[in-house]
DNA sequence: GACAGCCATCCTACTAGAAGGTAGGCATGG
DNA sequence: CCATGCCTACCTTCTAGTAGGATGGCTGTC
């Protein structure tokens, strides 16, 4: 009964394809109200300025990642397959145009020319995301099923950037299977040195 | 005699810093304009469209980067040393707003939305920058003083990744820093198990 | 049950300003 | 004398955002 997604929940999410396409000033309320059949008024009625629009995206990206997590650590027990479930995750949406680079990770590089209350939204993604694999790493370290040379702060730091760098390759090659090509070795490093 | 730098590099150079704050859609004609002390149409004599600008930019980007690499070889003969090299070039530019990213990088996120002569340059600095990458990780390993698990050219695919993903956490977290954390244990990762 | 009020949604019509780009004129210097 | 460089003035299209009206479904109240 009643339509199950609301009108606002169409408009953000089709701003967070456009978003994942072109970035913050990729997109306009024209392109909105053209691919959901609204007019541009009407999405204003909804989200007064383009700020609030992306704030709202935002925080509901994010409670959507940490429900993601929340999921993926219940269905996988052991820290290194936490890591495999979490690249699995954004392997299948390399190939999707829509859903094919972390909105925040894309928004990040354009940081010097967002308004602030979009920063601080991609600023507390990425401290939350390195918080959650600096624990997925401690705790895999302690059980001793994974092994770094570092801490697992500064190990966690740079699996996201790798993460991140290895979307960006895969955008720029056109090819989805770079990926996987750089984030498998990643993990595979990790566990190699488990006794 | 005469002034060294001329007007037209003079919006190549502030265009470039623009694009590096804010991407492709991120900066205007008028921007340039107020920056150089020109008006918006001395531009288009220039540069007729901003697609010219922005190829011309990044073709004169990628020689001079490919300019940067045959001098740093020639600065440092170890595989090693050339790796530090090119992650201390960009640690040093990390702190400058004004290149605090790589050009094609930053475009390459907004591959989707960009003009096909611009992704066709930006696609050949990643394939040139992943040769090279290549070539450095294939002596060292014949030499014997660098070791990895894979490929040379996997290797180097993950190295580039995470050097990008590296820009990307330094901007977003606001802390150079982040940079070297990251990299820095990548290059001594491939030292480590040398014999 | 009829009626009134209210609020959410969406609309048409509009604004001011910024976007990239054009036409044509005026210097200066080889 | 003619190419280079820069200018004023203008154009079209797009930008986010506003004003105000139509609809229509929910209330309460008599």
């Amino acid at each position: 009964m009643g339509n199950l997604a609301t009108t606002a929940d169409e408009i953000l999410r089709c701003a967070r394809s456009l978003i994942i396409a072109g970035g913050y000033n990729g997109f306009s309320y024209a392109d909105i109200s053209e691919v959901v059949g609204i007019r541009k008024a009407s999405i204003h009625h909804h989200f007064p300025s383009k700020v609030d629009l992306v704030r709202t995206l935002l925080q509901r990206y994010r409670t959507e990642a940490q429900a993601g997590i929340a999921e993926l650590e219940r269905h996988h027990p052991a820290p290194a397959d936490q890591l495999r479930a979490y690249t699995s995750y954004w392997a299948a949406c390399i190939g999707d145009p829509t859903s094919a680079f972390c909105v925040c990770a894309l928004l990040a590089t354009q940081i010097p020319v967002l308004p602030p209350e979009i920063v601080a939204e991609v600023q507390a993604h990425f401290r939350s995301l390195s918080a959650w694999l600096t624990s997925v790493l401690e705790r895999g370290a302690s059980e001793g099923s994974l092994a770094f040379a570092g801490t697992a702060r500064s190990e966690a730091e740079g699996f996201m950037a790798a993460v991140h760098g290895a979307m960006l390759s895969a955008r720029a090659y056109g090819d989805p299977q770079t990926f996987r090509g750089i984030t498998e070795p990643l993990i595979e490093r990790l566990v190699a040195g488990r006794p």
